[in-house]
DNA sequence: GACTGCATGTCCGGAAACGGCCAGTACGGG
DNA sequence: CCCGTACTGGCCGTTTCCGGACATGCAGTC
């Protein structure tokens, strides 16, 4: 099977850029929903895709739209139909995310066991972090089982921040002092 | 990187049936040109596609023409568009196959020749083997360097029939008995 | 002649490594 | 006691890596 990645690579037909307060997000979509929104340079970036750059693709406006809501401060329960390409197990995990309210918090294990699989912790943190829908699938609300940050493909800083917008108590600034 | 298989199965939109002669030809297609056609059953089949079956898309129904009037014994130029999936290297060799006329034959070894390629000559023969285009793409008319067939991914006897057809020498039956 | 050895790009299968973890344990400080 | 901290071992899906197998042909041996 191909990777991830390379599905959305062959499958995107349109992208655009969103510009956040916490970076550039790269919006992509394909025939039947949106498939991409990356921090510019974060870990598990697709890099360049010839998708054409349509900024005024409806779908991806509408995105953007919510998105800007978000960062400012609005709770936004966004509705756009999204196309999740993964694996099984992968897409199960997201839908788990997709299901987690704004101003909550998960552990990894809290999503193994909802998914029926409570002994693959390790790779519902592998599937987390290939999340391909930064922000809009929130994986940045799962945090580890003592309410550590514990990582975030677009870097740790992020994820606090995002916490911090939708008022998510965080309990120390991080684990390791490192 | 994912498989020739893998691509056409993402980037197909239309998909047909074909009945010659010597078997159904599947015939597949994406948004830029034919991308396929395949004996049932053959080696390196894509296996089921998701793609509608659209018997009257305009791309198809050419193709289907042609086909016909080419088992009709006819000498047929196909100029149908094709969207060739493949890597760099099999692009090359599938390139080099569209120029060999009907009636005549090459070696692996010419083809190697031809790309700029001579010792990649086994690598040649794979590449010839995973042609998606049967017929359309002459990979029948490659033939071992002393004129024996040695492969074909739809059957020896198929390949037979096809060099007949175009009235194309063939020096023995074959050279293994076996 | 028959047989051996080698060159080459791609696919495929199996094996190993790699994580955005977590529960259990063992210490050392207050 | 009641914490925090550090280390250990086991968990499991995905990716990566490696070793053959191929629709061959030429140059050498014997």
């Amino acid at each position: 099977m191909s990777t991830v990645l390379d599905s959305i690579q062959a499958a995107c037909t349109a992208q655009a850029r969103f510009d956040s307060p916490l970076g550039t997000l790269r919006l992509v979509r394909t025939a039947s929903g949106l498939a991409g929104a990356w921090f510019d340079g974060q870990k598990h970036h697709p890099g360049e895709l010839h998708a054409a750059e349509r900024p005024d693709d409806v779908l991806l406006v509408r995105a953007a739209a919510q998105l800007r809501r978000y960062f400012d401060g609005h709770e936004v329960s966004f509705d756009i139909p999204l196309d999740l390409l993964g694996t099984e197990f992968q897409r199960a995990v997201w839908a788990a995310l997709l299901r987690i309210p704004a101003g909550a918090t998960r552990s990894y294990g809290d999503i193994a066991r909802e998914i029926d699989a409570p002994q693959a912790v390790r790779a519902v943190g592998a599937a987390v972090g290939r999340n391909p829908l930064s922000v809009i699938v929130p994986c940045h609300r799962v945090v580890g089982s003592d309410g550590s940050l514990t990582g975030y493909a677009g870097g740790i800083e992020r994820k606090q921040a995002l916490l911090a917008l939708e008022g998510s108590p965080v309990r120390h600034a991080e684990r390791r002092s490192a």
